[in-house]
DNA sequence: GGAGAAAAAAGTGTCAACACTATCTGGCGT
DNA sequence: ACGCCAGATAGTGTTGACACTTTTTTCTCC
């Protein structure tokens, strides 16, 4: 008889520190630095050379990737960073709009009274470093939500924020959106505060389609 | 000068066939039917003789079941299916009830009146291989949701479906909010829909827990 | 007989070479 | 000059072997 429920085998990245891993990471920060562009293309023998390793970890990097949906791949064809149509990049909104409004009303849920306190004053005085996106995928309590909003739609979504830059009038727009969900869950009405996540997400979908 | 956006590398699987894509499909099988349970190891010369294969189309399909974080593994540990605790599995439900309710409000803005009727029909008279969830999600126009439904989420529930099995009334209960969610759909009335979806999946959630 | 350490076995991480496919390059005919 | 086909080149798919780690087995000592 197999014991399946031993040790929680959490869903969690842990730290690993494999070659493959190192590669893995390599990738990930060219793409959020915008070193890497959607459509380029990753070359096995050079991602090699660049690492000093074999082949093996650098494909088993790229599968993962795979996994992840960050970059797509045919037989024999080479590897690429996805390059998104408008069709997809509203079905990456779509989900977003599901998950980070979930997210939202759950941190609302869940926060203790100072760390929504914190959020709040930093909302009011944005810093430099400061997304309270971000920080609401990080405080939901639910890692499968966070590793899917800050692990795979976010990375997607820096991919295009160079290109389709924010028209003048958006950031203040934004900003004043961000401090009205905020209110919303310092008041502990997270029904309100998921439904401004949402409103906000989708007039920056419209933003983007517009454009396009 | 790099052409980025040349032809639409799509996110969506294509049908390969390398021997990792054999690899993969056959552990997904496994999982489906039952004959991989949650903690089961996967043992990478085991599945290498299994295939008549060597170890590196295993392990890259091993790495993008790792990607869908299907499977999970430390350096040197063996890889197992994934064994959620109580805590995740709640985590999982909350991420369903984000990404049907919205898969709800696409497919009852989207679906064409005649596939709604079909819908409607099949909820109301339920084939064996009939399930409302899994329409939905190839039906709401968004392949990256029906994608995080069908190939993760869904993945996973089947895992647990087996050993929590559900409550004899819970059946009958079931089956009369999949009928209210028809209706909502068939009228049009998107909001509604999502509720009632979202509110049946809480729902489900509640008999899960209440048991552990 | 049982706890602990050493040896053996099993399993994973990595590498270099070979096989196959797509893409580029140059020559050919029209 | 243009398109088309064959050879050369670059890149990916796969393999078997070796290195390292964990797990199991065995042996020793109390």
């Amino acid at each position: 008889m197999s014991d399946a429920q031993t040790s929680n085998l959490s869903t969690l990245d842990a730290e690993r520190d494999t070659l493959a891993d190192r590669v893995m990471q390599d990738v990930l920060g060219r793409i959020r630095t915008g070193e890497l562009q959607p459509g380029s293309v990753l070359n096995e023998v050079e991602l090699s050379r660049r690492h000093a390793v074999s082949r093996g970890p650098v494909r088993e990097a790229i599968r993962r990737l795979e996994g992840r949906k960050l970059v797509v791949c045919a037989p024999f064809m080479r590897t690429r960073i996805v390059a998104l149509g408008a069709d997809e990049i509203r079905e990456v909104f779509e989900t977003r709009e599901a998950l980070e409004g979930m997210a939202t009303r759950l941190a609302c849920e869940r926060m203790s009274d100072a760390d929504l306190a914190l959020l709040v004053k930093r909302t009011r005085e944005p810093a430099q470093d400061f997304d309270i996106h971000t920080e609401i995928a990080r405080a939901c309590g639910n890692s499968r939500i966070r590793a899917l909003l800050c692990d795979e739609l976010y990375d997607l979504l820096r991919l295009y924020r160079r290109q389709s830059g924010q028209q003048p009038g958006r950031r203040a727009e934004a900003a004043e959106e961000h401090w009205q969900i905020a209110i919303a869950m310092e008041q502990r009405n997270s029904a309100l505060a998921e439904s401004l996540m949402r409103s906000h997400i989708r007039r920056a979908t419209a933003r983007l389609t517009d454009n396009g």
